[in-house]
DNA sequence: AATTATGTTGACCGGATGGTCAGGTTGTGG
DNA sequence: CCACAACCTGACCATCCGGTCAACATAATT
């Protein structure tokens, strides 16, 4: 059994393996930091500390502290296209609209730094990603806007502009990690609790939806 | 004329003009930065700079980089609650809710700066307005969540949670400002125009006013 | 005009931070 | 078992930043 554990764990050596898990350490800890703290106010210390590990074995995974900020955001901005995919094979706005706010408050509650260190990184002029708005993700949302405007062509929803709903859709579930602690603290200091976040999303869906004219 | 012009502009004797004027001025420069870099990135040299004075100088009128900071977030949270005027003496949803979508949006646009030094400080835990949070913002939301429920009891909006349904005023509204990067470069890098703010908060209004079924 | 209060600023300081490096340890292939 | 490569890390360094201060300039007061 031990052997066997072994021998699973460690496939493709121990060397890539303690490769790849040193890196994930150093990710999780660096989002966290990053998030809380934002760059400037991050220290590579603080993440070293907070991944266990000394400073200096963070620069041998990532040469500075920029390139360890741009992988963290590139790793959220997958995760952010990603959510997506409800849009792509929905028969009309119901399933997909309907979809893409529950799967984006899902992000929200499950990557709640990663959230924030997206918004830092826009709020501050995406020094970082800026090539990736231009491209990845215009393409991406011209792709959405068509989608919905074909909905709406289609007598499917009432005549929305796509591009603002699509702003609106965004704002409101990222809303529930950037502005979490305000949400919390309004909450009398406590974490929302499933039937909150259940509240949340139904309002939600229920707004938005009704408010395109599909209930 | 010239004389007119001084009398009325220094009207309560030069000195305090001149600190009234310094303190303005120096407010300015680090609400822009402070937004653009973030707290830990900002530094007073480059707040002296954009405010055309040298570093020491900062340090007569605000003695640490806290307390200007903490002024300028004092500062966006006044005319952040001043918006809620338009709640207070609105007949009904229409014209209340309606009408503070278009203040909030107002704001995002002609106070970018300060609405990301707010999520900014929102985002790493409120370091510094917390008690604000727990007083005044507490106490505001509590009143406005009262007058939609009775909106609701009386029947002339659909039955909405109305703390839901105000976390997606501001986030919507805030985005503008937050994310106006991003929604500039899927704008083709260029601001959006008068035309295009009047859209987004003409498809902002829309969609929530018939969301919450008064259209 | 003399005195005092307020405003101005270049030069400086202690501490923190990102990054380096030499010397060590551990895993890997022959 | 040996030699090489990958991994680890304490100690160190140059730089930058918030903040201080002493000396000076300007306005207000008597």
């Amino acid at each position: 059994m031990t052997q066997n554990a072994q021998v699973s764990r460690i496939q493709k050596g121990r060397r890539t393996e303690i490769r790849r898990e040193n890196e994930r350490v150093i990710l999780d800890a660096a989002e966290k930091v990053f998030a809380e703290a934002g760059y400037g106010g991050a220290t590579m210390q603080l993440i070293a500390d907070m991944a266990g590990l000394p400073k200096a074995n963070l620069h041998y995974y990532f040469p500075t502290k920029e390139a360890l900020y741009r992988q963290v955001v590139r790793n959220i901005f997958e995760i952010w296209l990603h959510a997506a995919d409800t849009f792509d094979d929905a028969p009309g706005p119901v399933e997909g609209i309907g979809g893409y706010i529950e799967a984006k408050m899902a992000i929200s509650r499950r990557h709640p730094f990663g959230s924030k260190v997206w918004a830092s990184e826009v709020m501050h002029g995406a020094p970082v990603i800026q090539d990736y708005l231009e491209t990845t993700l215009r393409d991406w949302t011209a792709g959405r806007m068509a989608v919905i405007q074909a909905w709406v062509d289609e007598g499917k929803m009432a005549p929305v502009d796509p591009r603002h709903l699509l702003y609106m859709l965004w704002a409101m579930t990222q809303h529930y990690a950037d502005f979490g602690h305000q949400i919390e603290t309004l909450n009398g200091g406590e974490p929302l609790s499933d039937a909150q976040w259940r509240d949340a999303t139904e309002t939600a869906k229920t707004v938005i939806l009704r408010g395109i004219g599909v209930i």
